[in-house]
DNA sequence: TGTAGGACCTCTAGTCACTAGAGGTTCAAG
DNA sequence: CTTGAACCTCTAGTGACTAGAGGTCCTACA
C-alpha cells in the first residue's frame, strides 16, 4: 500500500481535489505525509473512501455519512440509528420519485400536445404559464 | 395592479427575496419603483413569473426559463426550440427517475436486511460499504 | 547526475438557486 | 404624528464539489 492522492482516486472513482476536499471537512482524517509533504495513504483510508463514494452513490448526504461512520466504529451501540437514517433517506427517495413521476407525466402531456407549429399554436410555453391546467403542486 | 413585493409574493408563491434575485440575474425587468425606491408591480410581471415559478416547479433551469420566455416574446418563429427543450428535460427527468428507482431498491433491500440488532449484525453499513452486493452504478 | 514532465501541493474563487442577516428607510393605518 | 410592518441594499452562507493559478516534488530515462 502506501499509495499516492492519485492512485488512490483511480481506485475508488473520486476525484483527487474531492478526495482533499473531503480531508478538510474532516470526513477522511488527515493521512501521513512524503518528506516533500505528499499525501500516501493506506488501505484502512481506501476502504472508508469506498464507503463514502457508495454512500454518495445512494444520495446519502454528508452528514448522514458522518453519521454512519461514526456509527460503524462503535459495534457495541445498537444500530437503530443506521437503520433510522436508512429509513428516513428511504422516504426520502420515494417522495422524490412520486415528484418527479408526477414531473414527467406533464411534461410528457406538454411534449405530445405540441403541434410542431408556430409557437402561438405549440402548447409547451402555454402550459407553462397556466397554473390551472395542471395538477402538480409545488415543492 | 401596482402592487408591492410582498403581494406579488402572496400571488405566486415566490418568495419576496427570490424576486428580487430574479431581478438581479436579469430573469424579471427591472419594474417601476415609487418615489421611496419601492418596486411596484402590474399584470405582466405577474403573469411572468407564475411562468417562472411554473417552470421551476417542474425543475427546469434557470437557463431553460431564459429561453422559453424568450421563445415565448417570438411568436413567429418555430417552436421546434421549446419542444426541444422540454424533450431535452423529459428524458433526463425519466432518466433521474430510473436512478431513483434503483436507489430506492437498493435502500429496501438494506433496511429489510438489518436485525434490527447491534451493528455488528446490521447490514446497512456493511452494504454501503460493499461496492460489489450492488448493481447501481455511480452518477 | 541532470532533467523533463507528470503528479502533486495550497489557496482562492466559482458553481446553482437561492437563503439569512445586518442595518437602514418607507408606507399606510390609526 | 407615531407606530410598526413591509420595504430597501449589501454581504455572506448553503452543499458538495469544481476550476484555475502558481508553485513544488517525484521518478524514469539519457
Amino acid at each position: 500500500m502506501d499509495i499516492p492522492i492519485g492512485e488512490l482516486a483511480r481506485r475508488t472513482g473520486v476525484k483527487v481535489p474531492t478526495i482533499r476536499y473531503y480531508e478538510q471537512i474532516g470526513l477522511l482524517p488527515a493521512t501521513p505525509r512524503t518528506e516533500g509533504r505528499q499525501r500516501r495513504y493506506g488501505r484502512d483510508a481506501e476502504k472508508r473512501l469506498a464507503f463514502i463514494r457508495h454512500a454518495r452513490d445512494l444520495s446519502f448526504d454528508i452528514e448522514d455519512i458522518r453519521q454512519l461512520l461514526a456509527l460503524s466504529e462503535t459495534p457495541q451501540r445498537s444500530c437503530h440509528e443506521a437503520d433510522s437514517i436508512a429509513i428516513r433517506h428511504l422516504a426520502w427517495t420515494e417522495e422524490r420519485i412520486r415528484q418527479l413521476e408526477s414531473l414527467r407525466d406533464e411534461l410528457r402531456r406538454m411534449v405530445d400536445e405540441c403541434g410542431h407549429g408556430r409557437i402561438c399554436e405549440c402548447r409547451i410555453v402555454e402550459v407553462i404559464g397556466d397554473h390551472d391546467l395542471c395538477a402538480h403542486e409545488g415543492h
